[in-house]
DNA sequence: CATGAATGAGCTTTCATTCAT
DNA sequence: CATGAATGAAAGCTCATTCAT
């Protein structure tokens, strides 16, 4: 009878997303309709315009949750002892469940930001973002003596990041590749281009 | 009633598919509707289903297309005096009209093959084909001294499509980036993951 | 349980009005949503339904408003010294606030009045009320000589109204109209028809 | 088997509008849907595409209608040979069928046209077009001496068109009003107005 | 009294596809 | 070969109304 409860709202939020989530991994942004997303949310079409004004914002929203997660585990590599290998180990890290699906998220939002200009404003503030931690963990390396002091530290910031964006293409170009010999492969080649001499 | 001058049927699928094509990198693969490429192609709806049983026909035969495109490049790499320098050249490239438009295509092709399993299979075919030539030129590489030869062929091969693939985010993560920089650096990186030693 | 006050109930039911007639003024009947009459009000889309039944009855109770202000100014016509010049007077008004807001509600309610039987029982009692004393007053205007005693003054009073209505369509038709010399010509046609001889 | 026939284009075009006249007038503007439209014209929703871009257009095209008619009329009443007299009889007119169905329609563009801005660029058009119209026939019929010289014809075919505009509220307030008695008393009051002396 | 979460039918519009000509 | 009229399902979204709290 009292004042709704925004920590109720905000998770209402959360399960629409997951729902959405779940959604977009499996028919892709445009394939996924408002109705799928509200059958798999368990609330009617109506009722989804209470938490997000429009498709848009949801993909918006969608974002900003892959942002500030893959803000939390630069964070988490950046404060390891040897950064160079924390941030080989994060290339080859594979996990089944979660991970997979926001890489095939991640895939549709840069093709959507090619033409989309609200998404494209998304994913430039997130590269922003990401691509400046891991260009200040770069220089706190090279002061360090741990990569090569002659590479530009955020032009190899970017190039990582599109490194990181390719690697998700491997299995489904190929779904039989022998991944973890090519995520091997992967991590020398960053190996080689960082280390010092 | 064999009248049909087939010649003439595949010329007037190509201007379709050239149509289809600069409608697919305006709009996106589902973004572009059969009435929009009708119009860039000047014919009528109906008139395309007798070139095309489906939208998806179109894009798979756009994928063949691409994919006979992209080997005939592939080959004049390979048949150069310095492969290694010509692979390197090639990533640099960034010819603004067709090329550029590819990309784009490309990049969409990989998202819509997560889902469609008829996309995933050309492109998977797509793929093989091009990594079988990519793995022999290394290893032809590797046999004159060109390249490290410890790093495994096709794995690599499959690392150095996928590179290619990540490199196309680069400008759409950010599109103020100082793009010939940035391919200095992939350069860098291919060329010290190669150079023996 | 007779707890409520019936006369704060009222009072609220006053304030909804005011906004809904906000509402219907900014964006009309049907495009004013039961929401935005609750935003506007302040109260929530649950509560309002404490106090009207449903759209439809918020649009009749306004007509009962308006019928109700409107008997107030004939009054005043009415008990006026010279009550031709007194009608006269009034139409030339236009009382820049509320009074043009009414009028576009009034024209608003008289097409609603075609075709939902219960808008248009009201808008009937309405004019009843509003020509009766229209025509007693034009009447009694006879029996002084101050209007033309030939005509007949029911007819007349009904005639009356719906100049009055027409008028309101004077700026709409042509927003850049010159307005008080075309109610000046209004206020012509109707002195020569009323004026005796 | 050759080009499309602009001419049965055009005639299913006018089927539309004639079954989204019935509608509107039915229904009212807002309260007519596509579908209803349709299924009066008996289409599919898809296909009345083919003909109008929008609602919005359907209802442009039926203003161009309108306006088309009533220059016609109005055409037709500055040619008779006493042009007063031939006002007078237009206003009297009440066709049972068709005319009536406009006036409705006529109400509810006004009432559109107060918040609709595309509306009411098409309202101020077809104004502009009739009010010309008007002013020319009485500055004719003022410099032969049937019309009073003093009035101003501009200013006075504003009120015209306002009058006939409110004229078709009568029936609206009051549905046993004696139309033809009304309708006398409102010749009588133009004639007053117009009369030279 | 009062809230706002929740509904679900309905809205306008789009689009891949078919078919008579 | 070629047209474009025609379909109908589905899209994203709105909104009057109900109901548990």
């Amino acid at each position: 009878m009292r004042k709704v409860d925004p920590a109720k709202h905000e998770e209402k939020r959360r399960d629409i997303l997951r729902a959405a989530e779940r959604c977009f991994v499996r028919d892709g942004f445009r394939g996924a309709s408002i109705s799928e997303i509200c059958a798999e949310a368990g609330i009617s079409p109506g009722h989804l315009y209470h938490y997000f004004a429009s498709k848009e914002a949801i993909i918006g929203a969608m974002t900003q949750t892959g942002l500030e997660y893959a803000s939390v585990r630069f964070h988490e590599m950046a404060e390891s002892s040897n950064p160079v290998a924390a941030l080989l180990a994060e290339i080859g890290r594979a996990k089944p469940g979660e991970e997979r699906n926001w890489q095939c998220i991640m895939l549709e939002m840069l093709s959507e930001a090619m033409r989309n200009p609200a998404v494209a404003q998304i994913v430039t503030r997130n590269t922003l973002v990401l691509r400046t931690m891991l260009t200040n963990f770069l220089r706190e390396a090279q002061s360090r003596g741990q990569v090569d002091p002659s590479i530009d530290a955020e032009l190899t910031a970017a190039v990582l990041l599109s490194v990181m964006d390719g690697a998700k293409t491997l299995t489904i170009r190929d779904p039989s590749l022998n991944l973890p010999g090519a995520l091997e492969v992967l991590r020398t080649m960053i190996g080689r281009l960082l280390s010092p001499t």
